[in-house]
RNA sequence: GCCGGCGUGGCGGAAUUGGCAGACGCGCUGGACUCAAAAUCCAGUGAUCGCAAGAUCGUGUGGGUUCGAGCCCCUCCGCCGGCACCA
């Protein structure tokens, strides 16, 4: 390439120029009702980005995807009169800063901030409109006393199963606070991932190994903080419905929160007062039940195990313990297992069935037992098959398939009680015979887990509890926030001591009472940051309750009228804010049930090559390069052009160049250089009204521009504005109005050239309508798009044959006739006979013959 | 295995939701400008046949509904994502 190539347009000087303008004069700062310049007239919109990690690596293209689009919409709804909130900050808390601070012992606040400097240098260049001033961090301290404060209102709450929702933890009339708090420590089996040092949540836990470094993950029993998601799995799947998001993402919840409606069936075991309680989805089997498992972790199984099968037993749960999760969950494997030895009853045919042991049974699941129907579920059938175990068959397909090892629905048979009854029936009949006999009872349950909350990490929020005797309590609202102590040594412990163990005065927070040394998950910075942008100085409350009201309240369930980002938080951050901010209203401190009305996930940038982005790859696009190169206008452009904001698609330097080539169209419309090499406006501009046809070309363009956007059709957007620049190229004259609504229209998608452009008509034009972003969304006038004539296309049996320019008044009768006396119809159809002649008004006749 | 989504030129992608397939951009070909190149501008560009007018074929596969299907229904194939012994 020519390295003394001339610039297209001086773009790098008009965007540092145009940053400049906006930062000095605040120009995208949205005053809180009551601060100064609040209009109270105007509706409000709250756009959101998914707020960043800021890494050591700075922006990559995929980051601005979908920046640019929320900036967009911002820009635009600011345009059509709306108060908008698009603000932006950094969820800064997490592992990377604290692997570095092991590496370099230098304090993760330090590279954090220093990351945070880069990160917001690189958004600068790009010319988002964001409300910097009210830019938040989740590891300032400012903040997270309030990630704090909301923690000590979940700890100090219960679930209500009688009024559905949480309350303060006074209200409840029971002992044992401890075993309805909404925080609370158990001791259970856990996600422990020893290359990180730390516990890990369900989530993050991917094929048995951790989300973030890919490192196997074992399951032990630990003492953790939980978090009792799990009593609002109810209200988190019901509420799904009247949210905007994408289909696949309620899915995605739903199918982790994971509801089965079934029977809980007690089974007695034989010659003893002790039972065996499982869930089923399919109680009308129950005639079929030939056995039980019981995990190996069961409880009971220490209780009910014969002497002689006592070594087996022992030896089987010692096996199944030193299991990775990841060997137990593999599916290929032999189904394995033991006798116990003990019998139960089932009750519904009172015979005794053995009672067995195997790890496909889980304890977290339901009861941790289940009743072995081996007619008509798979894996009971493979297990029994194996153990020779009998096989009852209790369901008849009502098609042609076997009833050995039918899955499905059916007509019930071999059970008495229900014989002839459809499964539903079934299913209805005999719970209640059951529940008659209080052998059983209707139950539902969930896949959802209640959430591990707490981390064996440094770079986290401490926890605001301290223990005394074995007992925690947590530290009141004037003792926040509780400030993590400073470390030599960041070094995970490799035990389940946190490295905040280490800081021997900090833990000691009286002479009998210790701190708590875990710290808080990355997602609990996350969970509340939208409310916080409404009001991010408060040093009073997590938010302001008319800043809360302002920017949260309309006649929609969720409050963000608009969020965007990737699908990978899908049951991570986006179940988590869900829950957090259900606890919040229930106790009165927001005002709406959900965070996030509209939920709009960006597509993955894949390299050049087709491939994901990766270092090893080699196929990382840089967005400083691409901006040194083409500028930020072009870059913007081009994330939207590449094609429909939520698909995967590829990068293209070329294409770069393409949307680059756009951009200096426009600026060449507009702008000339002198003798003197200047840029200068070009005199073809002249304030004379537009020909019809640029009229009707520039409605259209309005017409489509915004419609457009309001479908997150960016990359048809542009095409449009292609199209109308393309129009203009090679004209003598260039309407003055014409254009200005035209760079009213770009700007959302290229602030800076449009802004600039603006700059300059208004000075050769010498008139006072203020700055382009001041300027209203321009409305489409019909009556230019109206057409006096339109081509109808003339079909034979379907197929193209001609196409004629025809009034648009032309009558069906009168479309009927041209197109029949059409020369090259009469050609085609002469010999043959016409059936049948369809006319659509406006735009086809078709004839049909044979 | 189950549940979603997708499949259109050499490439990224359009198509008013059943009515002219391939908008726009990239690439490519030719032309103008230039000593030359770059940049810019103009023209062409789905495939096949034809000098041409034009004809035939064409939206992963096979079928169906319809006057008419990229779009609706069924079958199969491929890719992407998710869940995965959840009883």
């Amino acid at each position: 390439m020519n390295s003394d190539r001339r610039k297209q347009y001086p773009f790098d000087q008009i965007e540092r120029k145009w940053q400049a303008i906006w930062d000095e004069r605040q120009l995208f700062h949205a005053p809180n009702p009551a601060e100064k310049g609040f209009d109270p007239a105007k509706p409000k919109f709250y756009v959101l980005d998914m707020f960043p990690y800021p890494s050591g690596a700075g922006l990559h293209v995929g980051h601005p995807e979908g920046y640019t689009a929320t900036d967009i919409i911002a820009r635009y709804k600011r345009m059509r009169g709306f108060n908008v909130l698009h603000p932006m900050g950094w969820d800064a808390f997490g592992l990377p800063a604290e692997q570095y601070a092991i590496k370099t012992g230098q304090h993760p606040a330090i590279t954090t901030r220093e990351n945070v400097a880069k990160f917001k240098s690189q958004l600068k260049r790009i010319g988002f409109s964001y409300d910097w001033p009210r830019e938040i961090n989740t590891t300032d301290p400012a903040y997270y006393k309030w990630t704090q404060w909301i923690f000590l209102q979940i700890y100090n709450s219960w679930f209500n199963p009688d009024t559905n929702r949480a309350e303060p933890i006074s209200t409840y009339r029971g002992n044992d606070l401890d075993s309805v708090r909404l925080a609370y420590v158990a001791d259970v089996p856990v996600n422990w991932c020893p290359e990180l040092g730390t516990v890990l949540a369900n989530e993050e836990v991917v094929d048995g190994k951790s989300e973030v470094g890919g490192f196997p993950v074992l399951r032990r029993p630990m003492r953790q903080w939980m978090l009792r998601i799990t009593t609002y799995a109810e209200r988190l799947l019901n509420e799904l419905e009247g949210l905007d998001w994408p289909l696949g993402v309620k899915l995605l919840q739903r199918n982790w929160i994971g509801r089965s409606e079934g029977a809980e069936i007690n089974f007695k075991i034989d010659e003893s007062d002790r039972k065996i309680r499982v869930f089923t989805t399919r109680p009308d089997t129950l005639y079929g039940g030939t056995f039980l498992v019981l995990a190996p972790e069961h409880s009971l199984v220490d209780l009910i195990v014969t002497e002689e099968q006592g070594p087996a037993v022992r030896e089987y749960r010692e096996r199944a313990a030193r299991k990775s999760e990841l060997e137990r969950a593999d599916l290929s494997k032999e189904k394995t297992g033991v006798f116990s030895g003990a019998y139960a009853i089932n009750p519904a045919t009172n015979e005794k069935i053995p009672v067995w042991i195997a790890d496909y049974v889980l304890l977290g699941y339901g009861t941790g037992a289940i009743g072995g129907v081996p007619a008509h579920d798979e894996r009971d059938l493979e297990f029994a098959k194996k153990f020779d175990l009998p096989i009852v068959v209790v369901v008849q397909p009502t098609g042609d398939e076997p009833s050995f090892g039918f899955t499905g629905e059916g007509i019930a048979i071999n059970s008495p009680i229900i014989n002839g009854l459809t499964s539903s029936e079934a299913k209805k009949k005999i719970t209640s015979w059951l529940e008659k006999r209080c052998l059983g009872k209707r139950a539902i349950n969930y896949k959802l887990r209640d959430w591990l909350f707490s981390r064996q990490r440094y770079w986290g929020e401490p926890f605001q509890i301290v223990w005394e005797n074995g007992k925690h309590r947590a530290l009141q609202e004037k003792d926040l926030p509780v400030v993590p102590p400073s470390l030599e040594d960041y070094k995970p412990t490799g035990t389940a001591e946190p490295p905040l163990g280490k800081a021997k005065e900090w833990i000691r927070y009286s002479d009998k009472s210790m701190r708590e040394t875990n710290t808080m998950p990355q997602w609990a910075g996350s969970c509340w940051y939208y409310l916080r942008f409404c009001d991010p100085h408060n040093d009073k409350r997590f938010v302001g309750e008319e800043a809360e009201r302002y920017w949260m309240d309309d006649d929609k369930p969720g409050g963000v009228d608009l969020y965007v980002g990737g699908t990978e938080h899908a049951v991570l951050h986006l179940l988590y804010a869900r829950f957090w901010q259900k606890v919040l209203f229930d106790l009165g401190y927001v005002s709406k049930p959900e965070p996030f009305q509209r939920l709009v996930n960006q597509g993955i940038i894949l390299g050049e090559d087709n491939q994901k982005m990766s270092k090893s790859r080699g196929n990382i696009v840089n967005p400083d390069d691409v901006i040194d190169q083409h500028g930020a206008d072009a870059f913007r452009c081009y994330e939207m052009f590449m094609g429909p904001l939520e698909q995967m698609k590829p990068w293209s330097t070329r294409g770069v160049e393409g949307v680059a080539r756009f951009l200096a169209r426009v600026w060449r419309l507009l702008m000339t250089e002198n003798q003197a090499g200047e840029w200068v406006l070009s005199d073809k501009v002249k304030d004379v009204e537009a020909a019809k046809q640029q009229q009707k070309l520039l409605h259209a363009t309005i017409k489509k521009v915004t419609d457009d956007i309001e479908s997150f059709s960016f990359n048809t957007a542009i095409s449009q504005m292609m199209i109308f620049v393309n129009a203009f190229t090679n004209v003598e004259i260039i309407p003055l109005s014409t254009m200005r609504i035209f760079l009213v229209l770009l700007n959302p998608f290229a602030p800076h050239i449009s802004s600039e452009l603006w700059e300059r008509l208004s000075a050769e034009f010498d008139d006072a309508r203020g700055d382009i972003t001041q300027q209203s969304w321009p409305a489409y006038d019909e009556r230019f798009l109206i057409e006096d004539e339109v081509e109808i296309v003339i079909q034979i049996n379907g197929k193209l044959r001609d196409r004629v320019k025809m009034p648009i008044v032309a009558t069906e009768e009168e479309l009927r006739a041209v197109a029949l006396s059409n020369a090259k119809v009469q050609d085609r159809i002469a010999g043959k006979t016409v059936r049948k002649v369809i006319v659509v008004p406006k735009k086809l006749v078709n004839i049909v013959v044979t």
